[in-house]
DNA sequence: GAGTGGTCTAGACCACGAC
DNA sequence: TCGTGGTCTAGACCACTCG
């Protein structure tokens, strides 16, 4: 009838948020608990289970224990998006990817990547800069600090044959990272590198990653004109 | 010893997470099947099949049925970007909301706002243009177009009271979304509105949602200099 | 055809948290 | 205290897909 069974956890998931969106069961309310809704969809508390907590996850409903399961008030929209390689990304525009490193070295942070990092002001990191292509043409301005204490075989790669990116990402595990995206001026110095003119909008995104609680890297990525960044949900 | 019991799903998650990233299990590499790790670790399959689709949907994990799990050869990072009632938004950071509306109506949509919708070039659409205000500064202006097809109940709300994003989310169900962001100049028209100049980058996101199969509704957001999107993963 | 993940079940115990 | 979701178990069948 509905086109799945109400049996699977999955059909079980739809035929709540049905309900949910039908307003048979409104927002701020409580829904019947597990044991019952196993009953009336004749299936298994586990498979109640199952589609309650992917519900859950999506921020349709709120689940405590002892107080019940009720339909979310403002339901939080989560967009994901997603982070691949950057040689991926652009390859992912069916464009040719391209690479050249600028410049890298080991040098006093700027204060700027001190800070992100949460190093002291006068470490000494890595820094690698570098631009990524599309088809010939600049699609990606990179610049990176790596903290060694964190990545030590990054002193002796060469990174003019294998980007930083895709370096850190086969051999320095990552536990979690964070991410800013902004809008801003295209810096004087990174003018002719991206072929842009210095009024001109460019994305910004800001990336810094930790393993467990050790700083690895600070990059900065500046976009190619007119880039958007785009996602799901 | 690690923390955590190994019988636990998320024992066996962060067990199979550390030999990933210790090499053990090294990247492209087939992992054991679930019912050897099951009796590796001394739990039931489901608890191991729980590990790993947790693994598997972050990324870490490719899963085919015959074939069997393993590491992913380029893990794709997913960061999540929370997308809240607006008014939440700005709470969030701590500031008092306030809102106006500019002016509401409707009128033929412009080319733009029909094809983000995949609506006809000449349809009827309504149209409203707000801005959204932090401690009484402008944060976001919003202009946005809703299909009166999908909301019907649009037409006669009136919106200096409600906010067109607190009406929709709680009158109009969603199934799914796109969101585009992008770095722009502030439009000549909208400069005094949110205090900028002319020159000045500023993000802009794009909202269209559908429920089901048709389209309702597309939101231009144009944020306050110097916002940041910020994400973690 | 056969191996692997995907899922369901019926039952059980536990942990949180409202009262 | 005790109701509710969170999780584990042992077993089973199914669906996909590789060879």
């Amino acid at each position: 009838m509905t086109g799945m069974d109400v049996n699977t956890w999955r059909g079980v998931h739809d035929e709540v948020l049905r309900r949910i969106r039908e307003r048979v069961w409104k927002p701020g309310e409580l829904i019947p608990v597990e044991a019952e809704l196993a009953e009336t969809f004749g299936c298994a508390r586990n498979t109640v289970n199952r589609a309650l907590r992917a519900l859950a996850d999506s921020g349709v409903l709120e689940r405590k224990r002892k107080s019940g399961t009720r339909v979310a008030l403002h339901p939080v929209g989560k967009a994901v998006i997603e982070v691949p390689l950057i040689r991926r990304e652009i390859e992912g525009q069916g464009k040719r990817y391209g690479y050249s490193l600028l410049d890298s070295g080991v040098r006093p942070a700027t204060p700027e990547a001190a800070f992100a990092l949460g190093l002291a002001r006068d470490c000494e990191l890595m820094q690698v800069r570098a631009i990524h292509l599309g088809d010939g043409a600049p699609e990606i301005f990179e610049d990176r600090w790596i903290n060694l204490a964190a990545a030590p075989g990054a002193a002796t790669v060469d990174f003019t044959l294998v980007s930083a990116n895709a370096w850190l990402l086969e051999n320095v595990p990552v536990s979690r990272g964070e991410m800013s995206i902004s809008a801003v001026h295209c810096p004087m110095a990174e003018v002719s590198l991206l072929g842009a003119d210095f009024t001109t909008p460019h994305l910004a995104v800001q990336r810094v990653t930790w393993n467990g609680e050790a700083p690895v890297t600070c990059v900065r990525l500046l976009y190619r004109k007119d880039h958007r960044i785009l996602s799901q949900f």
